[in-house]
DNA sequence: CTGAAAGCGCTTACAG
DNA sequence: CTGAAAGCGCTTACAG
């Protein structure tokens, strides 16, 4: 039966309620022989405590709240992975709220709150700077544990979880500049995400070092609308060196480019900032800075862990590691 | 504040807490007058109801649980997508739970419940027969509304909602032996999903009607193994059409052909079964059947919402339509 | 239309 | 080590 309810337990093991709350919160605190017996009667009755009432009993639900643009972007959901295997781990559930940079964000902070979640992994790397200061501060003066996943925003009070996107960025466009290219253009989205921001961020500091004029093409998310941005680009664009925020955006410009006759890696060398499992589909092989998705998201769900467990964390500003991946679309790495 | 209870709109209005909870839930039953008074106050303190304590009293938690295997699978996210944004509009909220075919599955069913969720959807399609019977039956008996979502079971009580795979992947085969194609194989993967079955019924029904042979081969789900499959594949094996569970198979067999020398599509029709945003970043542009998983996610969570409003539902089980989709990678349609 | 009271199923001091 | 009792923040008959 799904409606057992503690009461039914107490009465079939004959102790009290309180008896049988203990066996489940305490155990060290209550005799081992009643203890056995009542773990009986729990598992005779397949006896589960009802997760609303110990939540509202407790003022904890073991519930974090994963706040999002989108769920169905392919980050978000690698994201998700990592942080769904540690979740389990540590036993919490996970309840997923989504919103867009266009609705009330206090409202949808409201929200969020409301279901008492007992931590917030903060996902939605969409919104600008004010929109991202009414939500951490609407978070933080609720008191409950919050890290940023995936997202940059500048506040040392905040913890993060996150790659050094800046530094990648530079690093290969260093290497990219090192091996003779010059012409090189970031391609980047149109919309806004801070972390795209920061990969370009990384890519305007190497040019600018290089004494290069950084150039920034932007293009849509829309892997169809890409094409045709780049039979555009290339009617009147001299360019060696590719560096795309997405690896599609790379694989798409890389088809456009072979189908004017271009070769890759000869004449313009192409490099992915994703390493997602189509960059070894595409022809040739995307040369890719590897940025680990889903470890990011499980690190991250792991120190909220530490937060909510009231334990001493170290730095609250984590960078994973992230490398390079030589593949066929450059002439080196 | 997050901490404005009812109690403290009710003190600031100068009514009781019954009052304040009939504004929110029957509005129609309070007096115009008051429940502007009322209305005023919440909106002043920001006040909203505590979801828990809610849920303890009502017995409903407006949250639904998803079950699935993987949240990362690309599948899934898009399902999730579909799901969300029907669940939001209807003001449902989402709890996620993924556990693997490893698990046992009648503990996994009673987290679920212990969660007080007022439905399930339900789309972990990576379980067999007995254990999909397992959980099924044990939601069954208690009571909570469940609609599979992408996933295929025997029972006529259980409402689903997915696509005919079979006769997606039944037409698609036909077609292509029409056209010629003689030596059809199916690129399935190793590992058993109900809706990879499906497909390959409606191929191998097809190729039976043709008076052929059906041929199956399997393949693992990594892309860089695929790759090495179909190297070992291409050795010895006959032919002139491939139809793929999934498009990155299908790209990962078409590169490999490519390699080989083959023609694509004059020497090989490939078609994928899927049609994700790489099926125009391959070359050839991939031949897809458009099977959109969004809107089975969509329309399960909508279906979901009636059986939790005991409205009337007609067929409780919705096949969605699919489309042919041409592009370069086969000769004809 | 409104309020007082019971109850949802637990946890947690407080006594003993 | 165990039980009785209060309380978590709401909803919902029941009176009036």
């Amino acid at each position: 039966m799904a409606n057992t309810t503690i009461y039914d337990v107490a009465g079939a093991a004959k102790v009290s309620l309180a008896t049988v709350s203990r066996v489940m919160n305490n155990p060290e605190k209550v005799n081992p022989e009643t203890r056995e017996k009542v773990l009986r009667v729990i598992k005779e009755l397949g006896y589960r405590p009802n997760a609303i009432a110990r939540g509202l009993a407790s003022r904890k639900t073991t519930t974090i709240g994963i706040i999002m643009a989108d769920v169905s972007r392919s980050a978000t959901a690698q994201l998700l992975g990592g942080i769904q295997d540690i979740a389990k781990k540590y036993e919490y559930s996970i309840k997923i709220f989504s919103f867009g940079a266009d609705e009330d964000i206090t409202e949808a902070m409201r929200t969020v709150l409301a279901e008492q979640v007992d931590g917030i992994l903060f996902l939605n790397d969409e919104l600008d700077k004010e929109q991202m200061k009414i939500a951490m501060d609407y978070i933080k003066e609720s008191m409950v544990p919050v890290v940023l996943s995936n997202v940059f925003y500048d506040d040392e009070d905040i913890p993060s979880v996150a790659i050094n996107y800046e530094a990648a960025t530079y690093e290969i466009t260093k290497r990219m500049l090192q091996y003779g290219r010059k012409n090189i253009y970031l391609f980047s989205t149109a919309r806004k995400y801070s972390i795209n921001t920061q990969k370009e961020a990384g890519y305007i500091d190497a040019m600018n070092e290089a004494g290069l004029e950084p150039k920034i093409f932007r293009t849509s998310g829309d892997v169809s609308v890409n094409a045709l941005h780049f039979e555009e680009f290339f009617k009147n664009t001299k360019i060696d060196g590719a560096i795309a925020v997405r690896d599609s955006i790379a694989i798409s410009f890389m088809n456009v480019a072979q189908d004017y006759g271009v070769k890759i890696p000869e004449e313009i060398s192409v490099v992915g900032l994703q390493n997602t499992k189509y960059a070894i589909l595409s022809r040739p092989n995307l040369t890719c800075v590897d940025t680990p998705v889903y470890d990011i998201g499980a690190v991250s769900m792991r120190l909220l862990t530490k937060f909510m467990k009231q334990e001493e964390v170290g730095n609250n500003k984590v960078l994973l590691p992230y490398r390079f991946i030589r593949r066929k679309s450059t002439t080196s790495l």
